[in-house]
DNA sequence: CCCCTTTTTGCAACTAGTTGCAAAAACAGA
DNA sequence: TCTGTTTTTGCAACTAGTTGCAAAAAGGGG
């Protein structure tokens, strides 16, 4: 239950239209909670029925013409309530550990190929990380709110690069290993 | 669609019957693919109705009565097909990483303490990991196998020593920051 | 043997995310 | 203005994971 909480902070740091919240969860918000448009306007119907948002033009309600939310004081009060409230961690799922692991058993055949095309996925998205950051996070920017921005892009940025030299160090080990057999 | 191969995998490994792997899903496996007993039950029912495992004793099967499966070669074929064909990453999710987005914007009171919660349980699984990095993976100890195990290892011990980090900096942060108040 | 508890298996309903597709408005060119 | 294309919104069906609950067998006294 997390996606609505997601279009809250989204809509509260700038009202938007469903598109324009989908083009935002491609980019900076959906580095760590990723949805698709379908998904959005689904919730954002959910959220204006439960009082949370509301449309703000509006005229005349119909399809295939913009319409922009803005939080509506419940909503706000929802997200804080949410924000606050402890929650457990949800447990991981990496399907490639699991390939790794079930190549322990099955073989390496192919698999190298696919931790490459990884590798290079993780360098590009950590190279839009440190982009963002140069622009968006200049020494001296730091209002409280800035500070948590840039805490949770610095994640980002660690967990990318931690990948890239996980990936790097796998490669040589499979440079490594015998054969591509089980054992 | 990877949990039935990660019990092919966990099959491969050793035979075990429903309430078996599940226990080997809170351990190793689960670590970075988990599962509950009653999603691998189902599943269990849909790879043997597959032709890609069988029930090994299987005297009277009923209710309430312990079955083992062992994976044929169908289930082998599968799991090293599905292993070297080429995926693309999952979009990441993590709650903790928008509470504090949406901390910046309405106020990080009750996160702090959620942090440190989270900080123990990192510490705790890493310990756990270390633990058994020590138990299976002494020096020496490099066969094909043993080396991709202990790679996938590794990545769940640098992954906790990771956020371990993160949270202790993040938690350093908030001690820094003003009130909590949304700025 | 009977009763009670625990273990093991499993069904069913629900929640969240994904995929395929399409309608209504807006827009651009003839 | 008509026509075809693109944008924006959205429905519906499907897949995967979660939660609640319970039945059948096994096991342990009395």
């Amino acid at each position: 239950m997390s996606l609505p909480h997601a279009i809250l902070t989204a809509l509260l740091e700038k009202p938007s239209s469903g598109l324009e919240l989908t083009r935002r969860f491609d980019k900076s918000i959906g580095y760590f909670w990723s949805a698709t448009h379908q998904q959005i306007y689904r919730e954002l119907g959910r959220l204006e029925a439960d009082g949370h948002i509301r449309a703000l033009p509006a005229e005349q309600p119909a399809r295939g013409q913009k319409k922009s939310y803005e939080v509506l004081p419940a909503g706000s009060a929802e997200l804080a309530r949410w924000t606050a409230a402890s929650q457990d961690p949800k447990p991981h799922r990496d399907v490639l550990l699991l390939r790794l692991r079930a190549a322990a058993v099955v073989g390496t055949a192919g698999l190298a190929d696919d931790l490459r095309r990884h590798l290079d996925l993780h360098r590009l998205q950590l190279a839009e990380y440190q982009e963002i950051e140069k622009r968006d996070f200049p020494p001296g920017r730091d209002a409280p709110q800035d500070r948590l921005r840039h805490l949770v892009l610095r994640a980002g940025i660690d967990l990318e690069t931690f990948w890239t030299q996980w990936l790097t160090h796998a490669l040589e080990e499979f440079a490594e290993l015998p054969g591509s057999e089980p054992a």
